[in-house]
DNA sequence: GTTTATTTGGACAGCGCTATCTTAATAGAT
DNA sequence: ATCTATTAAGATAGCGCTGTCCAAATAAAC
């Protein structure tokens, strides 16, 4: 066991090419795929690696090719069950494909998103997702510089912007607006938006909503609700008693996240208000327990996990310089009708 | 501009040195602080390094020094807010150290978690985080031989265990009897245990509340509910009827984890059933809603943040070869008294 | 003042891989 | 049969750092 100084036990890919009587290089080019190597020599290649277990030095491969198998991944909380479903499917798709995911949560600070993102950089990472569109200078000239292969996650681009960026979502704007339709298609006229956390995707969904109340001219700016707190359900429960309180016309709460509207619906029945006799509530997302809720909750569900897993599955066609993929992919959006409207 | 042949464009160690006018190993341990170097250099190397923007590149770092800047994490689930929260403290925390986190989600899965473990150790991480204490041996041979620190969450070693494990949590089974006995002391006589999952924790905290029973000659095998598929809260509903359908006389029921007693809670409004008075109902961990349920929810409180950030903390100081450093840490539990019992 | 320890800077080699260039072997074209 | 193209393997040289050994300078001990 002659091994030199600094020895540390690995396999290497030296170890692989002696066993299998190839060189080193032949042995890298036959387990990537890279180049032609003649059949048979593959297969005794990678019978060698497997009979000593080697695995591949991520870090030595860094260094050598300038590029990681890293994925960086930002989102901007991890207290949101939205964004840990996004996290949840594009790791699993990564991680299939050979891919480690590097997580950075913002917790919606530009500042601290620029700051991750240059960490992660450092890292050479084969690839970005990011969620949202509304990227800063900042991070705008460090992705420009970086030339990596970036997709977005969440929302669509409008029509009329024709930035070369890549996304997978849908358009919030629409939903919001679909959503509010159907509040005017049950008869509701006072329709209040409660917001909170107010995040792009949010403010969308607020445009979609007031637009459809100015068509219908039932458009009143005292009918807006926004607060800059997190989305929680003891915030949904106090959004709702300050809307019934201070504004007893009101007939039904658009609340921009299920979190919230669950709130409001605990609150209705500790208060014994009836819903949706006396208020209707819809909420966005459809999270867990919407369905369980009493009454079941009228809400929007997002396609999150179909957007994380076609995101990541974008991603790698960019990595592997696949051509012909689209720009952008639509996922849609469902109106789910239940009881509370 | 003569760079050579492969030139990357990023600045490099030397490129820091030929501007403060030392040798490249000298801004290495300038900047690492490591061995003694003149307090004048320090200066002059820090600055030019500021100057140039240098980031130190962390895969030539984890190839030279075999060991990266990453931690491994393996967790079970990112769909339980329970595990998010770990996660989510520890990354805060050990980012702050300058590390990044590496997750594995291992879905309650030996085989993927051995398989995981392996992925994560051939990026070299310097430390491992790991929930639940209850390894393979495949794990331990695994762990045994990267001969990396290790922290263990979420439990804590019997006592008459001797491991020489790392651990940071709770006595899930304390916690359990603890429950229990509020049960006890509430005036309930005939409590049942309805678990899902039936990960560690939950056997443990199912122990605690057998033990109980058992000391009060209440102990009942019709009154322990298994289910081994993911808590949530259709389940926890469903669990609730087929509780009160087949076993009437059943006055509470302790549930292993708070999404199925919120379920439960749900589902006893739904059917008119009172609770408490009809039947009490308690959950485990406080998550959030818990204190927004009708009626809101006794439970457990658990430090799951505070153990996230402990265990972190832990295996910093073990990095550091701190010494003095306890084996275990115990964040205890709270019996948060609410109005569902 | 000499010997011995301690500190401080640098030279050197190498971590384990891959990009690039080169050479040998084969196939195709004239 | 001769001269290109094409293909397949290897040799070489790093990627950007850090561990290890060395040498010089300084401080401490005798």
């Amino acid at each position: 066991m002659q091994k030199s100084r600094r020895s540390t036990g690995r396999v290497t890919l030296s170890d692989v090419a002696q066993l299998a009587g190839v060189s080193p290089i032949t042995v890298s080019r036959a387990l990537r795929g890279e180049r032609s190597v003649a059949a048979e020599l593959v297969i005794r290649v990678t019978e060698a690696s497997q009979r000593l277990g080697y695995i591949p030095d991520p870090a030595a491969k860094a260094l050598a090719s300038q590029t990681s198998d890293h994925i960086a991944i930002l989102i901007p909380k991890l207290s949101n069950a939205l964004f840990v479903d996004l996290l949840d499917a594009a790791q699993q798709t990564l991680r299939a494909a050979g891919f480690q995911t590097l997580i950075g949560v913002t917790h919606y600070d530009k500042g601290q998103e620029e700051q991750l993102l240059r960490e992660q950089l450092s890292h050479r990472p084969a690839g970005l997702l990011i969620t949202g569109l509304n990227d800063s200078i900042a991070m705008r000239t460090l992705k420009a510089n970086s030339n990596l292969p970036c997709v977005h996650l969440m929302d669509l681009p409008d029509a009329n912007d024709d930035e070369h960026t890549y996304c997978v979502g849908f358009k919030q704007s629409d939903a919001g607006a679909a959503l509010t339709e159907h509040l005017l298609s049950k008869g509701y006229r006072r329709i209040a938006f409660a917001g909170a956390q107010l995040d792009e995707r949010v403010m969308q969904r607020l445009h979609g909503w007031r637009h459809v109340l100015q068509k219908a001219k039932l458009y009143d700016p005292t009918l807006e609700w926004l607060n800059p707190a997190s989305s929680s359900l003891a915030l949904g429960a106090t959004m709702f008693e300050q809307i019934i309180g201070q504004s007893p016309a009101v007939d039904a709460i658009f609340f921009c996240n299920d979190d919230l509207a669950q709130g409001a619906l605990l609150a209705a029945l500790r208060l014994g208000i009836s819903v949706p006799n006396r208020i209707a509530v819809a909420g966005f997302n459809d999270l867990t327990g919407s369905d369980q809720m009493v009454p079941t909750l009228t809400t929007v569900r997002t396609p999150r996990t179909q957007i994380g897993l076609s995101a990541a599955n974008m991603l790698l066609a960019l990595i592997r310089k696949d051509t012909n993929i689209p720009r952008s992919i639509d996922l849609g959006y469902e109106v789910v009708v239940r009881d509370s409207t």
